[in-house]
DNA sequence: TATTTTTTGAGAAAAATTTCACAAGAATAA
DNA sequence: TTATTCTTGTGAAATTTTTCTCAAAAAATA
């Protein structure tokens, strides 16, 4: 799905207004049914022997996912991938903002970085709770991540996505999503020794 | 099953020996059949009655997935993302070793970042060919990612990781994985928004 | 206007994945 | 030794996902 919004975006870019599900289908590399199956699933937005209209689809693709609008997150680590995260152009512009940054670490506390002051993880509850916060990223090391969680969920945060590689555990209420890197270099050794 | 490694290396520090298909489930937050299918996929290393051996059972799992030796990797764009790889130490752990760094930036070229002399990407073939490189980690911004593989290809590179959110043309014979932050947030805001 | 071409939407078919259920092997207890 | 308990490996069943196929709608052409 994400696939499709960078491609269109692509599309928009290059001011095409009209694309068949075979030419999309050929530039995300998965097969035309699908992506009809896909989109017909929220609505019928394409048009018989047209296509799909760039910008409407896109829209409409956004509304269904719910990035059709801001989401307020924090970030607890701020590391070598925590800095790289805040720094991201790519989150904020999709309209995932980063509003603070949280770290334990004395050293780290109160210097700023990419316009956040690093803030002690301690007092992410107090902070937090100024604001609605939607979603917690975390990059911390994988030992001090549950405790990240555990601040999260203390402020009512619902959505963690947990980028430290370790399993977290969370109460019922609370959707958590792992993002590990090393994952895809593994999955790339296995294709490349298996060929 | 990048899941399995993650809880077994735990288990490993923990110094337990034996684990059950539904413990590790339980852990692993997947159903226990899934788990001994996946498991006999590649030989029969569980013990009936008993569980499987969690040493003997990594190793098996490291072989078959081909990441029980090293993986020489180099690396294009030295944005923030790219830095934070270089500096992950996770990835080395695994056997991922990034070797060198490259970016077409002058400002750039000839920084020190974790130990790696920032190199020209017009140097990569040359580079990279005195050495047997296996994996390309793209980091570059999206409109430098297809320079950036054919660099790679140019170098003989048939494994490339794009961070970069954008699709690249290769080869046949080169495979090409997509890791994008945005569409984990994605995700997770579509999941907050369909409770 | 009628015919042909294009392309979607959706039901049917096919393929892949996940889960169930249980025989059989291994340990423990009686 | 024999019975009981545990836990794997695997064929069958269930579920999910993907692909195929084609009627129907829209545009282009004659």
């Amino acid at each position: 799905m994400g696939v499709y919004i960078q491609v269109l975006e692509g599309l928009l870019l290059q001011e095409q207004q009209v694309i068949s599900s075979e030419k999309l289908a050929e530039q995300c590399e998965v097969n035309p049914s699908q992506i009809r199956k896909d989109l017909a699933y929220f609505g019928e937005f394409g048009v018989r022997g047209v296509g799909y209209y760039v910008s409407d689809l896109l829209k409409a693709i956004k509304y269904f996912l719910g990035i059709d609008r801001n989401w307020n997150c924090i970030l607890v680590g701020v590391g070598n991938l925590g800095r790289a995260l805040l720094r991201h152009q790519q989150l904020a512009q999709k309209g995932f903002q980063i509003q603070m940054a949280f770290d334990c670490d004395p050293f780290k506390i109160g210097e700023r970085v990419a316009g956040h002051e690093v803030i002690c993880t301690r007092r992410l509850k107090e902070k937090a709770q100024q604001m609605q916060i939607d979603i917690g990223l975390i990059s911390t090391p994988p030992e001090r991540a549950q405790r990240a969680a555990n601040h999260m969920m203390q402020a009512g945060i619902k959505g963690i996505v947990n980028f430290a590689p370790t399993r977290i555990n969370v109460s019922q209420d609370v959707i958590v999503d792992y993002v590990d890197f090393s994952n895809h270099l593994i999955s790339m050794a296995f294709r490349l020794s298996h060929p």
